[in-house]
DNA sequence: TGAATATGAAACAAGTATAGTTACATTTTA
DNA sequence: TAAAATGTAACTATACTTGTTTCATATTCA
């Protein structure tokens, strides 16, 4: 029933492009701040690049930048290029079809699958990268309390 | 992480006891209408008991009810009882608490992927397993279109 | 009392997905 | 040409789901 954790590493993954944006990053050095091995960041980092979300140059001195503004990159872009199944899935193996409730369970959980899945996307969709590295900005410098 | 079939069908299971009220049913009767085996329905059934959704009885002439009216049973009711882990996991490992995007990420985006949740969940409580029954029983008698 | 029927639970196999790792061919730059 | 980086394949370990068999237990009824 969950996804993957790639698309929470793939948050990761743009927020730190972001926060470095004057130089390309290896995937080694992604790594070294998600705690993994390079290949994960690289199978998530092509990804990201199919979506068009970034752009990677090969050799020396290559790496991984992004490839549009923190602004115009929305958690929604980046769930979707990083995990392909529904959220809720339907039945592994068809239902009766000689059963009424068999016959007509799956198109109406369909639509409602879709309508939740959909307002979830929602959610991610209002949410951009540059919101994110914001966040996360703040939480690094949490607001000072006035002393009584 | 591979995806659950529970949830579709535990709401197939009760469907099926709403629209069959009249009798228990035994798990090799619901088995037949889902197509599968009897010990993965009991599995399920287990978790609606545990939630309070249905009431099984042992013994010859034994089976399982509903245990509220199909009204007062929200999908969001049985997604919980069926479905125990996040729909939007963190990392796998936790990163690396030295660099400030790994010390940060996590409290933020552990946020936003309750919100992400939460607006899912909104979706399937706002439709009963009453509303089901009834699009399920108007996709299996469509509307007469009018001929020209 | 005893047979029949049902559940609950344990154990196991098979399939699938993820995460991590090693290894290597390829590309690019200095 | 050497160094540094990517892309990809292959392999392992782990975990979860689904399906299956088996059996103890509970209940009903003749």
């Amino acid at each position: 029933m969950s996804a993957s954790s790639r698309f929470a590493v793939a948050v990761h993954i743009l927020a730190l492009l972001e926060t470095n944006a004057n130089q390309a990053l290896s995937s080694s050095s992604i790594a070294a701040s998600v705690n993994t091995n390079p290949v994960v960041i690289r199978r998530i980092l092509g990804r990201l690049n199919k979506a068009g979300l970034v752009h990677t140059e090969y050799g020396a001195d290559g790496g991984t930048r992004l490839a549009r503004a923190a602004h115009e990159i929305t958690l929604n872009d980046i769930y979707h290029a990083t995990e392909n199944c529904r959220i809720l899935p339907l039945h592994a193996s068809s239902p009766n079809q000689d059963c009424r409730c068999g016959r007509t369970i799956q198109p109406v959980l369909s639509s409602i699958f879709s309508s939740a899945e959909a307002a979830m996307q929602q959610v991610l969709a209002n949410k951009s990268l540059a919101e994110v590295v914001r966040e996360m900005q703040a939480q690094a410098k949490p607001p000072v309390v006035q002393p009584s």
